[in-house]
RNA sequence: GGAUCGGUAGCUCAAUGGUAGAGUAGCGGCCUUUUAAGCCGUGGGUUCCGGGUUCGAGUCCCGGCCGAUCCA
């Protein structure tokens, strides 16, 4: 693709010519102007203010607006132009007697894509539309490239058809301020994710939460299993982590005094790619003193509930309070989510035993259905077991389902049940199978927690899994010695929740600018990332505290780091 | 990571291995109430990149890049 064509000549030339009328084709300052729904609703009222004899001569006079041109439709000496704010559409006419002789030579400059200022009178035209009868016009932004508009077009039986532009995922996503440009709809989507994460602001201050900010940069990653990304600080001379979770500094506001606290933010994980999983999303955590996972059910069912209700709200053009629970049922995944209901509960052993046949403590049994079910078997045994619920029982929770009293040795983080300890107080949200909570009763006793810290580094060592935790995090225990109160904390996913409720199944079309590799990646490129990657899975390899005092490792160490630079 | 599918004009798409085309957008002309205006004329291509087979490759083969879907 190249820079220059044809299009953008004949733009530059567009520009050159405006500049020589005396005109700045990047205008600094823009005159007074309304939004050009406000302007409808006063050319409405004016209407309304008429007589049905009269009504044809209802007009406004004195009004500006200000937006870019998306059609240009030139009649001999007259032209009306399509202008798109924000708010809307509204169609601009300009002719030589009412606009003026220069007005009609910055119309012959004019290309789709470009901003302008009209001011004049509104006044439905012959065919019956708004139209605002310019009699000043000013040119604001020149744009050299072309809109990609959805057009029409007929085919050979002479069927008119539209044709929708920038359908190719890859551009939408790629160049999404074209996407927003020429779609109505992407820009609603991400209006309303905007109403949704204010709805849920809204919600939670109004419960007395009190929203902060915690790290992004971690020294010891946690809070989550997965695997981060890892960056450095050179000034301190330390890796630092984006963090996976903001769970352990949250808790340690409540050691602190205070009793609710939240935030909404992102959290990274170095992970693949897919409808549900972007390297970075937005996850909301809150966490209440003196709560627990019961208080997180009910504020759990109540946030979602705010939230949807904002959506109908929005799509309704009514208020809030007009939206009753019954109207809160959305569609997603060809399934009808009733979120105006209480959701449903199931146990975890008992949700396994359902699906899987099998006890949740009988080894035996849990392994060989796990061998069945073709999963891999290996040392860690809650583990599978959840890889054997996962297979089995996931994809059947279907309806808006918290699952609860999760297997305490896969909850490092959770308090367990006071009447047995193998029972952790934790529960998860799913709908059309897909994690969108999780939230549990804190743990709180520093000594359990270092124990089970160790376990899991211990473990993960063991079984190799990426995804666990390689440090112990002392100063959190630290924290706990201090005194967490009693607790419960919740963790929701904001762009599943957006996703749910503007039924879209892919979390790249909730996400504004959703990663993607680098464009125009030519062989040796290609070869020379998968070097650097090599070579730096390798040192991570080689300086890992397994290795490191091994004899010889730091020499070869020191060579592959030399190589690494050279790439 | 694996499998499958896709990448052609600004955009949406065609093109048995045989001159790369259409609609729309662009450019020029006509038209002072049109409306995804209309009419007449006209320019526009690294067919994702690199090799190969062939008299001849958008098309077939190999490798690579990017994306989508499914699986892990």
């Amino acid at each position: 693709m190249s820079d220059v064509n044809e299009y953008r000549l004949a733009r530059e030339q567009k520009r050159d010519a405006l500049a020589a009328l005396g005109v700045n084709p990047y205008e600094v300052r823009t005159p007074e102007r309304t939004q050009i729904s406000a302007l409808r609703l006063r050319f409405e009222s004016a209407e309304a203010a008429q007589s049905p004899e009269t009504k044809a001569e209802a007009k406004v006079e004195g009004v500006a607006i200000a937006g870019r041109v998306l059609a240009n439709r030139r009649m001999g000496k007259a032209v009306f132009l399509d202008l798109y704010d924000e708010t809307g559409k509204l169609q601009v006419y300009l002719n030589a007697k009412q606009t003026g002789e220069l007005a009609m030579k910055v119309a012959d400059n004019l290309d789709l894509g470009d901003f302008i200022w009209a001011k004049g009178t509104l006044q439905r035209t012959r065919a019956g539309e708004v139209t605002l009868f310019t009699s000043e016009l000013r040119f604001l932004t020149k744009a050299l490239s072309v809109p990609p508009l959805p057009r029409e077009f007929t085919d050979e039986q002479g069927n008119k058809k539209s044709v929708d532009a920038l359908t190719d995922p890859e551009l939408r996503h790629r160049k999404r301020y074209l996407d927003l440009m020429v779609h109505g709809e992407v820009r609603t989507r991400f209006a309303l994710r905007s109403r949704i994460v204010t709805a849920i602001r809204d919600f939670l201050t109004g419960q007395g939460y009190m929203e902060v900010e915690t790290p992004m940069m971690h020294p010891i990653p946690g809070g989550a299993r997965a695997r981060p990304f890892v960056t450095h600080h050179n000034a301190l001379g330390m890796n630092l982590y984006m963090r996976i979770a903001p769970e352990l500094y949250l808790k340690r506001l409540l050691v602190g005094g205070f009793e609710k606290v939240f935030e909404i933010n992102r959290n990274f994980r170095n992970e693949g790619i897919d409808l549900t999983h972007n390297p970075e999303f937005t996850m909301m955590e809150l966490y209440e003193a003196y709560g627990d996972y019961h208080s997180m059910m009910t504020i759990t069912e109540g946030m979602i509930r705010h939230a949807a209700r904002a959506v109908r709200a929005f799509e309704r053009s009514v208020d809030v309070a007009a939206i009753q629970d019954s109207e809160l049922v959305f569609s997603w995944k060809g399934q009808q989510l009733d979120l105006g209901k209480p959701f449903r509960r199931v146990g975890y052993a008992q949700l396994l035993h359902e699906n899987a046949g099998v006890d949740i403590n009988d080894r035996a049994a849990v392994t060989a259905k796990a061998k069945a079910l073709g999963i891999e078997v290996h040392a860690d045994y809650w583990k599978l077991a959840d890889e054997v619920l996962e297979a089995t029982s996931m994809h059947k929770l279907q309806q808006p389902t918290f699952l609860i009293d999760y297997p305490t040795p896969i909850c490092p983080l959770t308090k367990a049940k006071p009447d047995d300890p193998n029972v952790a107080e934790r529960f998860e949200l799913f709908m059309c199978g897909i994690e969108f909570a999780n939230a549990f009763s804190e743990l709180n006793e520093p000594v359990e927690q270092l124990r089970r810290f160790t376990e899991q580094v211990e473990l993960g060592k063991q079984t190799e899994d990426v995804e666990a935790p390689k440090e112990v995090d002392h100063d959190y225990v630290e924290a706990l010695e201090a005194g967490m109160p009693p607790a419960g904390g919740l963790g929701l996913g904001i762009d599943r929740l957006v996703m749910m409720l503007t039924n879209t199944e892919s979390i790249r079309e909730v996400v504004l600018f959703p990663h993607m590799r680098r464009e125009h990646t030519d062989q040796k490129t290609a070869s020379l990332q998968r070097a650097r990657i090599a070579a730096d899975t390798l040192l991570e390899e080689l300086n890992s505290p397994e290795l490191r005092k091994q004899p010889g490792i730091a020499e070869v160490a020191k060579q592959v780091e030399n190589a690494r630079k050279s790439l």
